[in-house]
RNA sequence: GGGGUCGUAGUUCAGCUGGUUAGAACGCUGGCCUGUCACGCCAGAGGUCGCGAGUUCGAGUCUCGUCGGCCCCGCCA
């Protein structure tokens, strides 16, 4: 770089510094070189310029521009000028002039990328990852971590001005039992014993409630040694939070209050609250799923009563032995054809649906389906009623047990509208779904589980049910969906170690275990615990969302593939034998073997 | 653990019922070019068809296995 130091980014350069000479600095993003003449489409994080290289402005420079090959590292300096008439590119901010070059410095030089990174074209994502650095100074992706780092820093001034403190919790733990499968970490000092990454912060922020710090955030790494998903990364980023002395409506208020100032301030975007509720048993009855995404209608319709009663035996039998008939209205998609309603079946088949029956409402009204003949006009004009059918209509049915029913045509729901394109692109539609159940019947351990986690706060007045039916007790839990993403879920904590006992109690969790896994918070509650609630954010799925990506990994730099590994580091990766052993680990390689 | 899908030049892809020399575009290399901006024109290089077996006179193409990417189910309090 010698004595140049940069002046100006490639965005700023604008009407405003013609004449002047600047340096900028930054990457050969196209070269055209007409001989006498070069253009060098000098681009950094900021934007693009167009440098000129002309012998009568600097014969030596444009001798070395010659040898500019794509993403070179150069310094030019040089005067700004004005572009000759009709030679302006309006297509960027800087299209309106130009810099001629009077001194060039090829920093370094630069093997031909293995892929190109001007336009959005599609490159697999292996490649990619494998040169993620390249595939960062693209622009897209430049701005997804820029979108990112501005939503940080916005949930940190928001926080910070309504008086909460950013406390770090540990890294290295120890290993919760409930919840996702732990990354492990062996302990060198102690033999035979392990830490265990976090799930989340989850106990520390209690305790730091407890402990007296009554408003905390953290925008902190979680790990869970689980499957991938699109949205799913074995290590991903949370906003936690946790406050002392609230109620639902305190959190759900601030942090609508926090979701409108990052849309605002980042997107320009006015998402006014109150943001829509739900009940975890409304958004299961009308839309089938937890995570209900609201832009658009289809919604599930119950038609147990009538199905009860119709000639059809699989709706008689479904009904008569506790499970639901439900339907959806597809409206005006009675031109489905034969065929797509095969794709449909087999698609709720994989979901676990035994078929899938459906009625067409023809011109006149009357129904054209396998199934019609089951149903008395009457009981066809009931559920025609019920989903307000009209002709050119179709209509799906689910018929098993409730799961199933909800699964399955939820699914449907949401097939169903992205065929038609019936999601409207750049909304954002916010939902708290609330009144979880606190429990849930675990079939494979015959015992009941925590929906949320064993520190969730059951709702008042359904305490006395703990007892005699856990399944019926609601929990203090309230999630923030946005387009049919859960992006936030948090609740009330039990502050009262009398009711957390008769939590773990509900659980089937024994005395003993509970002291030794979560004793250390059992003991804080006896020792003036305030009352106190907090919620956690998945920063990356927020982020995505506000991009309009469709993966986390398209927000996070340097994510790991669907195997855990990430393609450019080579992790995981072996160790030497040394390593092991200085850690008292014996390799046992019998899976390799056998 | 299960289902689906993909793997051909540096990249994105085409390659028919198996057929002899595996193509295109972009990129790359060299040459020409003083107003381009997806510059243009001319010439050229570039392939273990993911890998391994099998069927066959013959395999990019068919079969089996295997590795890897992606999507989904299970799992993810």
């Amino acid at each position: 770089m010698g004595e140049l130091r940069r002046t100006h980014d490639c965005y700023s350069i604008t009407e405003e510094s013609l004449e002047s000479e600047v340096t900028l600095m930054g990457w050969v993003h196209r070269r055209r070189d007409h001989g006498g003449l070069i253009f060098v489409d000098l681009r950094d994080r900021e934007g693009i310029t167009q440098v000129v290289f002309a012998p009568e402005v600097n014969k030596e420079a444009h001798e070395k521009a010659h040898s500019l090959r794509s993403e070179y590292v150069i310094a030019v300096r040089g005067k700004v000028r004005r572009r000759p008439e009709g030679m302006e590119n309006p297509k960027i901010k800087t299209g309106m002039v130009e810099v001629a070059c009077n001194e060039l410095r090829i920093l370094n030089t630069s093997k031909t990328p293995p892929f190109p990174l001007d336009e959005e074209k599609d490159v697999s994502e292996n490649v990619r990852l494998k040169y993620r650095y390249i595939d960062l100074r693209r622009p897209v992706m430049l701005e997804n971590l820029k979108l990112r780092h501005r939503v940080c820093q916005e949930m940190r001034n928001y926080l910070s001005a309504k008086g909460f403190f950013e406390i770090e919790t540990p890294m290295l733990t120890r290993s919760t039992p409930e919840g996702a499968r732990d990354y492990l970490v062996p302990s060198r000092v102690n033999p035979g014993k392990f830490y265990a990454l976090p799930q989340s912060p989850q106990l520390y922020k209690q305790i730091l409630m407890i402990a007296g710090m009554e408003r905390y955030f953290q925008i902190v790494r979680c790990f869970r040694d689980e499957d991938l998903r699109a949205d799913r990364q074995p290590e991903f980023t949370q906003l936690d939070m946790e406050m002392s002395f609230v109620k639902e409506e305190d959190v759900i208020e601030l942090i609508e209050g926090l979701i409108q100032a990052i849309f605002s301030k980042t997107l320009n975007l006015d998402v006014r609250p109150p943001f829509k509720r739900l009940t975890y048993r409304e958004a299961m009855e009308r839309f089938g799923t937890d995570r209900p995404d609201m832009r658009f209608g289809l919604e599930l319709v119950d038609i147990t009563d009538v199905a009860s009663k119709c000639g059809l035996k699989v709706f008689n039998t479904v009904a008569s032995t506790g499970g639901v008939v439900k339907a959806i209205n597809a409206k005006g998609m009675a031109d489905l054809s034969r065929k797509d309603l095969d794709v449909l079946t087999e698609f709720a088949q994989s979901l676990g649906a035994k078929g899938l029956a459906w009625v067409k409402i023809k011109e006149d009204g009357a129904w054209q389906s396998p199934i019609a003949k089951f149903f008395s006009e009457d009981e066809q004009r009931a559920i025609m009623d019920k989903l307000s059918a009209a002709s050119g209509d179709i209509l799906f049915f689910g018929a098993d047990k409730r799961e199933t029913v909800f699964k399955v045509l939820g699914e449907l729901r949401l097939e169903l509208a992205r065929r038609r394109n019936l999601i409207p692109e750049d909304t954002f539609d916010f939902v708290w779904i609330t009144e979880f159940p606190l429990l849930e019947y675990d079939e494979d351990e015959g015992r009941f589980k925590a929906l949320h986690h064993p520190f969730t706060a059951p709702m008042t007045e359904d305490l006395g049910l703990l007892d005699e039916n856990p399944a019926a007790v609601r929990s203090r839990a309230y999630d923030l969906v946005l387009n049919g993403v859960e992006i936030g879920g948090g609740s009330i904590r039990i502050h009262q170690q009398n009711v957390q006992k008769k939590v773990f109690g509900a659980l089937n969790i024994p005395e003993e275990e509970a002291q030794e896994k979560f004793g250390f918070l059992l003991e804080a509650l006896t020792y003036g615990a305030p009352p106190h609630g907090g919620i956690a954010f998945g920063l990356d799925r927020l982020v995505m969302l506000m991009a309009g990506r469709d993966t986390i990994r398209d927000v996070i730099a340097f994510p790991k593939t669907q195997k855990a590994q990430c393609l450019m580091a080579r992790a995981p990766a072996e160790v030497s034998m040394a390593q092991l052993a200085e850690l008292y680990l014996k390799p046992d390689w019998k899976k390799d073997q056998q």
